[in-house]
DNA sequence: TTGTCATTTCAGAATTTGACGATATGACGG
DNA sequence: CCGTCATATCGTCAAATTCTGAAATGACAA
């Protein structure tokens, strides 16, 4: 009857999340968004000296792991940080590292709520 | 005199934590710690149907990460969760992505002080 | 229709990662 | 001393990532 807490993942926004900033390239693409800024594909390419074709695999990435939104302007995308998938991506990330780190630790000291 | 806040990247708390959870096995291994059980090289490697090697290298990236810490008894090594690494790691993180991505799309509903 | 612009997707080479087996390290028993 | 156990590290190979340049997609102008 053990049905266990285990078999627990990281939700697919999770994954997504730590899988688009795990690369040092998207981190300093990530970091060129500060101030919600909106770019380009070309102005990212242009501003990490990466090719066009790169820089639009990359930010795919980041948008597909809920990191930034993309809007689409006329012929270009624009690009900007998405703060609410990141928050949420963070949130499931938290809970699921609850369920599985701090159990026999202490209290949840994360004071919150 | 721009000194902007360009040129904040993550601290290397948070990367090591993204690059150790960023790596599919390195999850499963993860939520083999649930419950704050501690466990050796050895039982993760047969848990997983890993060699041992394998998990030698993926628990010591996971230590690296702040993720788990190690405790040697006599000849083997118990690998555990450590919520304390990886709070900070998620703070690092957090406070990272605050000062990249919310800045102009409204009031920090984080909420927490 | 054809042409152009920004982006995406494809094909290839180069680097990195992840896996294994084998070997090295360190602590102990005989 | 040598042998054993658990772990860490090394050498090597297969698989995945990441990059570049070329071609395809989609929207619009003429």
């Amino acid at each position: 009857m053990e049905m266990a807490t285990n078999g627990i993942q990281l939700t697919d926004a999770a994954r997504g999340f730590l899988k688009a900033l795990a690369s040092d390239t998207r981190q300093q693409i990530l970091f060129l968004f500060e101030g919600g800024v909106e770019l380009t594909v070309n102005e990212v390419a242009e501003r990490l000296s990466l090719a066009q074709s790169a820089a639009s695999t990359h930010l795919a990435t980041l948008r597909d792991g809920g990191v930034l939104t993309a809007r689409r302007e006329w012929k270009t995308v624009h690009y900007r940080a998405d703060p609410d998938g990141v928050r949420r991506a963070l949130t499931d990330l938290q809970a699921a590292l609850q369920a599985c780190c701090p159990p026999g630790d202490g209290p949840f000291a994360g004071g919150c709520g």
